[in-house]
DNA sequence: ACAACTCATCAAATTATGTTGATCTAAACA
DNA sequence: TGTTTAGATCAACATAATTTGATGAGTTGT
């Protein structure tokens, strides 16, 4: 499979995971879409402060909404996870391919 | 390939990779190993600010470092990079698991 | 229309990260 | 010993990310 991710759009991916609360967000997800104010709930945040990590996640990629009545629903994107793990492996070859150059 | 990584130890893994002057470090290494001066005219950056990132890279294991003489030369560790690719596929492996939960 | 509910957005405050320039230690070499 | 070089570290500043509390827009039910 082909990498699709741009050098920009992989570091804001790796970015956005690096957040713990984030993380949290994307553990609960794990078992399924759910709205905000069910994971607001579940983790035991504000409510804005769950929104704003939730839009982080979806600008990179990380989760899709979906609009329901006054709900919104909030799904993972396991592809968005592949095509990082992609980006990730390309790196390491690269990396891999390293020969000492400096003896002494 | 076991994970050996903790959350936390790839939360700093990521972070560290979501840099873009610290995946500029990454890709001059890529070539061999390299001591800090020549990292610093490789890069046009000031001393200061590449030790801070050297440092960043090192801790969370990307990078390993060897001193000789008045040198310090700085090198991948592209195992650092497959244990992060590791914890990844475990993630993605748990998200693909879910199922919509709410229907409507 | 009105009230209650869901969620996004905003400004202000807080906290974390990165940058700069100076200083310090250790090694090399005259 | 005195001087130069390599590199780490520190404090001060600058910038970016996060949190909070308030407000606003859209939806539902009365």
């Amino acid at each position: 499979m082909q990498n699709t991710l741009t050098t920009e759009q992989s570091r804001q991916t790796l970015k956005a995971l690096s957040d713990p609360t984030r993380l949290d967000v994307i553990h609960a997800l794990a078992e399924g879409e759910r709205c905000v104010c069910d994971l607001t709930a579940d983790l035991g945040i504000t409510q804005s402060r769950l929104s704003f990590h939730l839009r982080v996640l979806r600008d990179c990629g990380l989760l899709a909404d979906r609009h329901s009545g006054r709900w919104t629903y909030y799904r993972l994107q396991p592809d968005a996870l592949s095509a990082l793990e992609d980006w990730l492996a390309t790196l390491r070859q690269h990396c891999s391919r390293s020969a000492p150059l400096c003896s002494d």
